[in-house]
DNA sequence: CTACGATCTAGAGCGAGGTCTAGATCAAGT
DNA sequence: ACTTGATCTAGACCTCGCTCTAGATCGTAG
């Protein structure tokens, strides 16, 4: 129990994009666009090879990206990282900030769903009863404007 | 009361524009894009003069498009709506198809949002314990893979 | 040795979703 | 009439986030 310092056997590009769910192009481009935190070390004939720490990191910024995180800012945090001690309380800001727009992102499709679902059920009532005029007809008379002859409050 | 069929009075795209959150050419854009139900009406010099409906339905597209609807199921919708009566299925299909992306992406961002959470509780405690080591080292030692010397279980 | 598949680099290309420009026209105030 | 600001059209342009060549090289199985 010495030293758990070996990350087990190195990946292949392949079995990395296999197990985040990147590809290997995407890999390589979040390489060159420095988004990873350390350089990723290579066989002797060039090839990649990831530790695990490597596919931890990308599976994080795989959930920081799902959750919208821009790249900018994805690269932004690497560098924090990379640069080592010292600037913690940024990090912290930044993936905090992050959470912020994630509940704002959350609380927006929550609204989203409760409109549609109402929606949905409006349709749904209008299918069951067999009658489905004068939801947001198509406007017949362009020069009166009357539209539908129903009232025009509550037909989005 | 006999006809509540007037909408008010029609706007003008700017005052869409700032009612509905989408810029003027975002309006128009969409309008080219055939996402828009009706024809929008035009005055005789030719401006636009949108209806309390159009307003509506921008506000749907609004909605739609926040929760991550493409445009072109968005103009798939409008298709419908203005074709009228007798697709009202295939709206609800469209609808309930739609509604079901947002839970999974609800899902999604909460699975996000409690990683970060994590994460974030985890530099707070460094930093509230004023060492912040270990974390994410920038592996400094590239020939052993050795990592600042902890567990490399848990840092991420 | 020979194949064959996985990787390599550099850089072009792409789709989504707008955004902006140019130059003209409209409408309202003074 | 003149000025000012909002709108008009057509179309070029932009950002983001990958994605896909092309052509060469590596590495393993037969």
């Amino acid at each position: 129990m010495a030293a758990i310092e070996t990350p087990a056997e190195p990946l292949a590009i392949g079995e990395v994009a296999e197990r985040t769910g990147l590809t290997v192009h995407a890999l390589r481009f979040y390489e060159r666009e420095g988004l990873l935190v350390g350089p990723i070390q290579r066989t002797a004939g060039g090839r990649r090879r990831y530790t695990t720490l490597d596919v931890d990191w990308l599976q994080i910024c795989v959930k920081l990206r799902e959750s919208g995180m821009p790249l900018a800012d994805l690269k932004r945090f690497a560098e924090l990282v990379r640069h080592g001690r010292g600037n913690e309380a940024e990090r912290l800001r930044l993936l905090d900030a992050h959470r912020q727009r994630v509940d704002a992102q959350i609380q927006a499709l929550e609204e989203c769903r409760s409109v549609i679902t109402w929606k949905v059920g409006v349709y749904a009532e209008h299918l069951a009863r067999g009658e489905a005029d004068g939801l947001w007809a198509p406007t017949p008379e362009p020069r009166t404007q009357g539209l539908s002859g129903g009232s025009a409050s509550d037909r989005p």
